[in-house]
Parts: structure tokens; sequence; C-alpha cells
DNA sequence: TGCAAATATGAACGGACATTCATATAATGT
DNA sequence: ACATTATATGAATGTCCGTTCATATTTGCA
């Protein structure tokens, strides 16, 4: 079928935002586990804690935040010095979750 | 929420392939259009016709279509001198889908 | 005002990769 | 066997980007 310039632009940025193992990282530490994945909750962190839960340098969590939030995918609150960082909306959640699915079943 | 390093790496592979502009237009021309994208059927084309319907070079979709192959993201069939692409499975158009319907939503 | 904690920023480096060009391989028909 | 059509392949190139390191900025507090 035919897409448009304009979508096809729209939807190779959005999937190169999520192509990465760290900004994966970032997306899932902002999950709270509960049972599935279907069914977690999104909740609030600050830059220092999800640097020291994925493993990975403050200043790459940083970099690769602004990347995500410039794509939307997430927003952030201020309180005092530390900022904390959430998932924008369910849409970022399905796109994860979906991913995750398919290469859980190992079909894709 | 914890995801172990290998799922991780496998997602990322999995959004990497999809994330490209050339490759986008590849799957979109391998969804016949009925009505909306959620009714779309899968259908087969061989190289050159995809090539001149994306206006790609024959050696760039040749290319690329051994990224999608490798990728398990579509499945080839041989008849003569032509050998026709089509859509891998169910999972494949999901991703297209909904990334596609998040752009053009445009939230995400 | 001075210090410390939390986060952001900019430069620099190295590796990955999309595209092009030229050429090779494979299959068909005469 | 040869020419033709369809597709694959390999090298070369230029660009993008993930990561690191050092440093700047902001806020709260004594």
């Amino acid at each position: 079928m035919y897409v448009n310039e304009k979508a096809i632009e729209l939807m190779e940025n959005t999937l190169k935002i999520a192509a990465d193992k760290t900004r994966l990282k970032i997306l899932f530490s902002l999950l709270e586990e509960i049972d599935s994945v279907k069914e977690c909750r999104e909740i609030e962190k600050c830059v220092n804690d999800i640097a020291s839960q994925i493993g990975a340098s403050q200043s790459l969590v940083s970099h690769q935040l602004k990347v995500l939030k410039d794509g939307d995918f997430v927003k952030m609150r201020k309180d005092g010095t530390k900022i904390y960082y959430s998932l924008a909306d369910e849409h970022v959640r399905e796109i994860v979750r979906i991913t995750y699915e398919h290469v859980m079943e190992g079909i894709l």
C-alpha cells in the first residue's frame, strides 16, 4: 500500500529512537513490574536512580533521556534538584510491549 | 521492570531492522490496500516490481531485502528467474501497523 | 556566599550502516 | 553455447550516532 514520504520519515524516526539498548533499558526501568508486561504501571524515577539501576553512567543516561524526551517518549517533572522522568503515554508502552512479546515468542 | 540483556539485544535488533525508510517502504509495498491498514492482505512481489514501485534501485532493494530476510521479516519463493517476497508473518504487520497508527495520530 | 548534590552539555572518537557502482551468479529461451 | 532477464554480491564511501570524558549549570542548604 502507498504511504507518503512524510509518514515514512516519522515512522523511521520513532523506530530509531526505540532501537537502542540503553534507551530500551531506560524505558523498561520506567515500567513497574506487576505480573506480566501487559499489566505494568508507569512510575517515575530520577536520573541517578535510572543510571544505577541499568548500570550506565549518569552522562549517558542524561544524553539518552534527552533523545527520549525530544521524541516524546518520556516526560519530566522537576522537584528540587531532582528531575523525575516517566513514560509519556500508553503508546510508548504499547510499542515496547509488542516488540518484547515478539522477541519472547521467538517468532520475529 | 527487569529484562535480561539477551532480550534487550533482540529487541534492539528487531527495531533497528524496522527503523529504515527504504525497508519500511518495502514492507508497505508488500501490504495490499483494502480499506484501512488493519485490513491489508499480504501479497508477494518480485524484486524489480518492489524497486520500481518505491523508486529505489534494484541493488538497494536487494540489499535491504537480505536484511529483512535475515531478520525474518520477509520470506521468499523462487519461480524461474524471479524471486517473490512476502511478509513473514502477522507480527511484522502488527509492528508496522502500530507504528503507523501512532505516527498518524500525531501522538508519538 | 560557598559548598554539595543532581543533572545537563559539548567536544571528540570510533564503529556501524545506508547507498552507490560495478560485477557476478542463476535461470530461461533460442 | 549464447544472449537476456532477474537477482545477488562485494567494495568503497560518507554520514550518522552511541559512548566517554571533562566541564558547566541549577538548586538547596548551612
